[in-house]
DNA sequence: GTGATGACAGATTTCAATATCTGTCAGTCA
DNA sequence: TGACTGACAGATATTGAAATCTGTCATCAC
């Protein structure tokens, strides 16, 4: 029926349209493939489960984020160690609280898809992580942060900022004294790792 | 029936062992009533609602771990600034995790009853906020940590280490490098508070 | 009079029948 | 030949009727 042929790319698409429309708990297989115009067993050739497809929609989520947040960790624009660490966790946090505040149905969706999609969680957590590591590092070799496990400082790091970024803190993201509380937390940390 | 006179905290009494046997789901105030060999009616008369039973007992619950670190705020056992704040943090995170870990399912009950206890949560909040302030204050003045407002500065505190205390984290706590990422993110904290 | 009861109305939950969905695969079509 | 279809079995979700629960209150017992 379609023009154009059926790929993993336009199926996620699909989903992400089918999940947007009808939510997490009504959205089927089914829809996927109707609005695609295929039988829903064409999209079990490109996906074994749903659970599968319902794991790369997640990850292509998070997927822009972790991009977003991989240009400020590159940019040699903010200063190493704490200007670039806090511009990231701001950055983080921004990215997330504008997710949450700007399409709340949206996120409540992606927020479901994740709470079953551990592994692509996992993976996640650990790129961001990694992009923590690295600011660390170069911090650590600009002279500006006492030197320490990268990787454990960072873990430390974002375990201190979960307020600010877990999805299941979001319902507090639009409350009064958040910025403030963001700063406090930040700058506390910042003072932390000090040389 | 009863010999003894029906008091709220008899009824309090009766209603943690109903929800402890039965769970949140299915614990009914007839339950708490028939265990208690009275009319769900006389329960009614102490307490308003199902609702307002349920808060009641989730403060007690509450309550409990509150007493306990009163007991490491007050005590002079530890030095004053980074040891108490320490000491009250590791107390804080034992507690809940014991709460969690001993009784699974208990855990799991008050959890479920705290999601719809926004007021009663608010004030434990507030007190242990209040505990921690306190300690800050001390610490400010033995000369241990940098001056700053210690409400606010509580408040930094307790949310960087949410992942140690907040229910929602208690998954997590039985894992294997919880308790190196405790220290870590205690220590970058405490390295921040210091003058 | 004080404290307890239990019948009751309306709200909520349970349960089983019914419908829909997931995942497979033999067969179709280009 | 290889992408696609659609009928199918078993699993999951929906639905609505029946059962249970919450909260009230007229009445009872001491």
């Amino acid at each position: 029926m379609s023009s154009e042929a059926l790929t993993p790319d336009r199926i996620l698409e699909a989903t992400e349209e089918v999940l947007r429309r009808y939510g997490p708990a009504k959205a089927t297989v089914v829809d996927v493939a109707r609005a695609l115009g295929v039988s829903h067993g064409s999209v079990y050739r490109h996906f074994r489960t749903k659970a599968a497809l319902r794991e790369a929609v997640t990850q292509r989520w998070l997927g822009r984020t972790e991009e977003l947040l991989a240009e400020t960790t590159a940019s040699p624009d903010t200063g190493p160690g704490p200007e670039k660490l806090r511009a990231w966790l701001a950055r983080l946090f921004d990215a997330k609280r504008h997710k949450a505040g700007d399409d709340p149905e949206l996120f409540a969706t992606y927020s479901a898809l994740i709470d079953d999609s551990s592994t692509v969680v996992e993976r996640h957590i650990d790129i961001l992580l990694g992009q923590v590591g690295r600011i660390i590092e170069e911090g650590v070799q600009a002279g500006r942060f006492t030197p320490a496990d990268p990787a454990q400082t960072a873990r430390a790091v974002f375990a201190a900022t979960s307020r600010f970024h877990d999805p299941a803190y979001a319902p507090v993201w639009s409350s009064e004294g958040i910025e403030a509380e963001f700063t406090a937390v930040t700058d506390l940390i910042l003072r932390g790792l000090r040389p």
